[in-house]
RNA sequence: CGAGUCGGCCGGGUGAUCGCGGCACGCAAGUGUCGAGGAAAGUCCGGGCUCCACAGGGCAAGGCGGUGGGUAACGCCCACCCGGGGCAACCCGCGGGACAGUGCCACAGAGAACAGACCGCCAGGAGCAAUCCUGGUAAGGGUGAAACGGUGGUGUAAGAGACCACCAGCGCCAUGGGUGACCAUGGCGGCUCGGUAAACCCCGCCUGGAGCAAGACCAAGAGGGCCGCAAGGCCUGUGCGAACGAGCUGCUCGCUCGAUGUUCGCAGGUAGGUCGCACGAGGCUGUCGGCAACGGCAGUCCUAGAUGGAUGAUCACCAUCGACUUCGGUCGAUACAGAACCCGGCUUACAGGCCGGCUCGUCCC
RNA sequence: UGGGGUAUGGGGUAAUUGGCAGCCCAAAUGAUUCUGAUUCAUUUAGUCUAGGUUCGAGUCCUGGUACCCCAG
């Protein structure tokens, strides 16, 4: 589980790391990620509307935030990632979910990430 | 045993490892402990709490609507009354007023609201006849959701509450029962008056506005400052523009304030922290009062508090359901749904299961 | 959190005292043509949902569902 020292909070950064960061998508969800060498290594979700009720958003939320734990070293430091949720990851399970997330991040670090 | 009806309850369990949020202890590492629901949901009512407003008069607007009780309050709950449905248990009802007034009742039909006469029936008259004219009548036919009492008789040219008996309905009176809505019995009256107020409306009762992003405090602040490394975010001074009025939180009268002013908009948007914020119309047990809703008393318990927002992952065994089965098991699934200031209700969603009351039918003793 | 609105065939839209649910496009069938387009004729299909008031409801009332908008 994410400490709340690796969650990122405001609005203002999650658009920044969309808007400009490296774009890594795959079915259930999308990654985006930014390399800002003076910050904590810090990790946002999103999961809109569309992926279903309540219960539904927090319980991907949840498995997602586990996820990615244990990536937090693996990364180069300060590295700030969105992880945005399709509607696909309603029905996935945790370990679709665990894959699909871990390609991602191993095809962020295959490309390199934007500074 | 079958069919039905009403009500209550549960909402997978146990254990292990790694994690997350609050609290306590600790210098720290860490340890201990607590951590979603019956609907947490929809946000449809009612209240607590907080701030604002509150000299007064008038007019609007909205809500509620049998009676009695419960409650902090309610549009909620309980009991009863009345009407409708059901063999019954029981269920349903926005259930005040149509003699305050206005409106509407399509089509059909003669006629749809101070009744009226198409066919018909009867009498008189005209005519060779078919038929026509005048008058009486409203029993029968037909239309409609609804047609101005029903059945039987007396009566009559034919008929009719014109008269009589019984019944239904309306109104009044008396007696009895009930706190009351109302009920029962008896008498009298004229003989009989449509529906719709979830149409306008009338009557009675109730309602100040906003909402925890309410609101309070700390820190800082004068041509700038605060938070942040930054991106960016924020506070006000100030500037520009518009209006001449603004306030009394619907309108108006009236009153008060105001040109060094007031209001609105733009530059320029809801926060750095703390509190509010988890002991409350609180839960459980017993007992007493009450048909019940509920209330009194005594004992006992403390039970989430986040702020990009905490409950997750993996494994084992058991439970339930489904599929397959070589009957050894194997595989899969486990409802509806996630606290955000807090309570009381209502409504809606819900796999599966458990318990109880009552009614009807059949059989046996 | 507070407030407002919409829902009518597959799509877009009408329907006011409450009285026969229309119109355009689309679709299907047929005719015209050597074939297609155009044109003509015909047909299918609808009041978001569950109740209630009323003789009668798209319209009035209540609950629900879905979607949209506004303010903070």
């Amino acid at each position: 589980m994410l400490p709340a020292a690796h969650r990122l909070r405001v609005s203002g950064e999650f658009t920044l790391v969309q808007r400009r960061g490296t774009r890594i998508s795959r079915p259930t969800l999308v990654v985006s990620a930014l390399v800002r060498p003076e910050e904590p290594t810090r990790v946002g979700l999103t999961v809109g509307k569309s992926v279903g009720n309540s219960v539904v958003r927090h319980s991907v939320s949840r498995k997602l935030r586990h996820l990615a734990a244990p990536h937090l070293t693996e990364l180069p430091p300060g590295t700030q990632i969105v992880v945005r949720a399709l509607p696909a990851s309603s029905s996935a399970n945790s370990a679709q979910l665990d894959t699909d997330f871990s390609e991602a991040i191993a095809e962020l670090t295959r490309r390199g990430i934007k500074a």
